[in-house]
DNA sequence: AACTAGAGTGGAAACCGTTTCATTTTTTAT
DNA sequence: ATAAAAAATGAAACGGTTTCCACTCTAGTT
């Protein structure tokens, strides 16, 4: 690999001249610039970005920390995030925690070490104090875990909200909400938008916590099985939806004539299951461009107006839900 | 942030010594490594790793290109590489190159620039060869883009074999191959294999070419339609499969009794679709092992005997086909 | 003619580690 | 006691780039 040496040494001029041409920057005569011009073309010289990173102390790329990665909302998170990092110039460094604490630490670790610019973290578990004080530009994502943190979270009050309305007007009374993980800040608040929706209509429902991506099935069985009162359910992601439909469907109950079934992301999957799941849409890639672009204001340190975002929620109807009449 | 300088100074050594401690390399006595341990710990010392890698030329990390992050079959092989990425105490730096060749040139440019170790590529286009010349360590996923470029596959052939056995012995006669894109070997071998078992039985079937991600749903439905003959179904990706299915059960055609399905690839999503889906389930995880264990053997310049991986298949039966009797 | 501003260029320091080599001190063997 | 080997340490070079500063030269101003 040829370096900047050799071209200047090729072009007959010094290394700071061929770092003017390369970064266009300074005085340079024209002649002199097609001279290194013609030099880095035939030595086939890319600058050495380690190099450069060294000296300027920035790196033009961020990390990103991801609890796992086979959670459909992270990599539609990832889209919004890369999509505006290469406009940028950014690159993107992902990494997957695994939803372990020391793990992510390790990786902020690495990411200090090399030079990053910026962190976007999805992260389950709070920062360690530690790096708030280091005052790396950090964004969080569905969650504030830190008042000084920039966060963009999705609308999950209003979310749950939407969905008990749903399932209310459409004339469900005995409602269940299958849960995901409750220390979730997420789970919470959708638990609080939906139990506000409840309470103003002078109901309650069951609650059943389940794990988001590999929901227990023979839990839901049960609870269905002994519930079968049961008309309105509300689920915290697809992917419970998907199971819940298909626990349903093997007792035989009718959805969505007997039971209204809800889920939460919008998960591609929706629309291949039978019946077609309704849900609660996030949109997830402009969560991860807002969180690309407050990332990309503090960088530049310029003011970030607004802190803590919130991306709107919608709800997508689909074959699952229905509105009885009478 | 402190530097190693700083460290050097406070415990009253030079910075080789310092360096020798966070190295664990050459002599160092007991006291000093205590000493130079403390400050550093004082310190908050944190060794900067852009320098350390401009002096060695090695990064301890590595390149992934994808085509897209949203197909699953991605992220599980992300897994697979991340997993013993970290082990090896690799950083993995994801990119999306969206199917673009050009994005594809500028990440691994980019990677170049950055002294990345090395490359693991899962590329639908032909590597220019450029990058062979350049000789950094590559290893392709699921292609063989270069007969000297190590690569990590799927046994598709047998994958496409399993199947229409399958389909065969359990009493279809009148076969379709909803394929992906047939530009891609993955594809292609599927085909070879099916074919063949097809030959051998004296059959042929319909072949029909889809997407992999987003499968045209009317083309399905129209030839559903158009064909109520049909009995067994072979789809090249698991979507492909969940279309078919809800497509299937819009036409009020009952799976596994009329139609049998088998899908590829073992998504998820296969045990909650309703039927849930029989597939060819590849092996994700071991792939992205493979691929890294291959590209650590390259980067450490040790001799790589397997130069071509096939990581096996195998048939996991569910609910979409079943024995005919009679 | 003397003076100044700006264009054009190169030398060298700086960024922050690693490594080589030379030197000193300690230990072991004879 | 002495030579030889091993342990311990620091000075300095190195990696590839950017940038500051100093310098030369030309053109324009009084």
């Amino acid at each position: 690999m040829a370096n900047i040496k050799d071209v200047a040494k090729r072009a007959n001029v010094s290394v700071a001249t061929v770092s003017r041409v390369i970064n266009n920057k300074g005085y340079v005569n024209e002649e002199t610039r097609m001279l290194v011009e013609k030099a880095i073309k035939e030595l086939n010289f890319i600058p050495n970005e380690v190099a450069r990173s060294l000296y300027k102390k920035v790196s033009k790329s961020i990390g990103v920390i991801f609890p796992h990665l086979s959670n459909p909302f992270y990599y539609y998170v990832l889209e919004g995030i890369e999509a505006l990092a290469f406009e940028k110039g950014y690159k993107v460094i992902i990494c997957n925690s695994n939803e372990d604490k020391s793990r992510e630490e390790e990786y902020i670790n690495q990411f200090i070490k090399y030079n990053i610019d910026g962190i976007i973290i999805g992260s389950n578990s709070s920062l360690n104090a530690r790096y708030i004080e280091l005052n790396i530009p950090i964004v969080s994502i569905d969650r504030i875990i830190h008042d000084d943190v920039p966060s963009v979270t999705s609308d999950n009050i209003t979310g749950g909200y939407l969905a008990c309305k749903k399932l209310i007007e459409n004339g469900c009374k005995s409602i269940v909400h299958f849960r995901g993980p409750s220390i979730l800040l997420t789970v919470k608040d959708r638990s609080l938008g939906f139990n506000k929706c409840l309470e103003e209509h002078g109901l309650t429902c069951y609650q059943v916590d389940l794990a988001f991506i590999n929901p227990e099935r023979e839990i839901i069985a049960t609870f269905l099985k002994e519930h079968e009162e049961i008309d309105g359910i509300f689920c915290d992601s697809d992917l419970i939806g998907a199971v819940v439909l298909s626990e349903l469907n093997r007792l035989g109950r009718k959805v969505p004539d007997e039971v209204q079934v809800i889920g939460y992301d919008n998960n591609p999957l929706c629309s291949l299951l039978t019946p077609a799941l309704t849900t609660i849409s996030q949109n997830m890639f402009e969560i991860g461009k807002e969180a690309m672009l407050s990332l990309n204001t503090i960088i530049e340190k310029m003011e970030l107006k607004d802190k803590h975002k919130t991306i709107p929620v919608e709800l997508v109807e689909r074959e699952s839900t229905k509105k009885l009449v009478g």
